[in-house]
DNA sequence: CCATCATTTCTGTGATTATTGAAATATGGA
DNA sequence: TCCATATTTCAATAATCACAGAAATGATGG
């Protein structure tokens, strides 16, 4: 991932609705939420919202399809693992100077709506 | 880590020069590095690499300490430990949903330092 | 103290971003 | 075709951000 797609990703992250919005997608899964059910679900004004969708969109993280009348809005998990790939490699440094301990990817913050604190691997 | 924080972090390295600037700390480690080198390396205006800084300090991803004359920067790799915890948290959905494939956190990306575009996205 | 160095804070300016109502576009049904 | 629905695009405004020179602050050595 290069780093105008990292900043790009990150900057479509850094707001308060946009994250909001795409925890929402992740939540739903591949199945995604038609953008009128996300205004709604959220509280943001149609126009207001397909501006922050625009956004997600065009950092790759979320992908959008037409079902019938309405867009269906998907959260895009490669991108997002793209992501966390990069700021792990990063937050990890460079193993040839003197370099911080690696980032463990401590046992899982919050879960989106559950409690599951699983180790991976 | 709650939202507010996570924001302001993800806001915080959305931008070229801080993520650069985050990027060179983390290379050098604990030890950090001056202000001054910092600027001089990234061919920064003073001024400007200040503000960046104290964006980065806010969000809690730099540490600030003085030697001498001078004040030290080092990257505080908690505050990524915790930010890609949120985001993988995140990312992988809820399980009791119909729930995107979690992340596994892809062989990491490439090290801060060496040469890029190898096959992966 | 004073001179000097390292860095920050101040200040003004230009650029980008967020927000929404209103108008425009696409879809499906009668 | 005409209408209703779902969503986007347009336009205008307000808010925030990035930049960099100049002035101020804090530290050190003489």
């Amino acid at each position: 991932m290069e780093t105008k797609q990292v900043i790009a990703a990150l900057a479509a992250l850094a707001q308060e609705n946009r994250l909001a919005v795409y925890r929402l997608l992740v939540e739903r899964g591949p199945a995604g939420e038609s953008a009128g059910t996300i205004a709604a679900a959220l509280e943001l004004p149609a126009s207001s919202l397909s501006f922050h969708l625009a956004q997600l969109r065009h950092a790759g993280l979320v992908t959008q399809r037409r079902q019938s009348r309405q867009l269906i809005y998907a959260a895009d998990i490669t991108a997002m693992n793209a992501l966390v790939g990069y700021l792990t490699a990063n937050c990890c440094g460079n193993p040839t100077t003197a370099a911080p301990v690696c980032c463990p990817v401590p046992a899982v913050a919050e879960p989106v709506a559950t409690k599951r604190a699983r180790g991976r691997s």
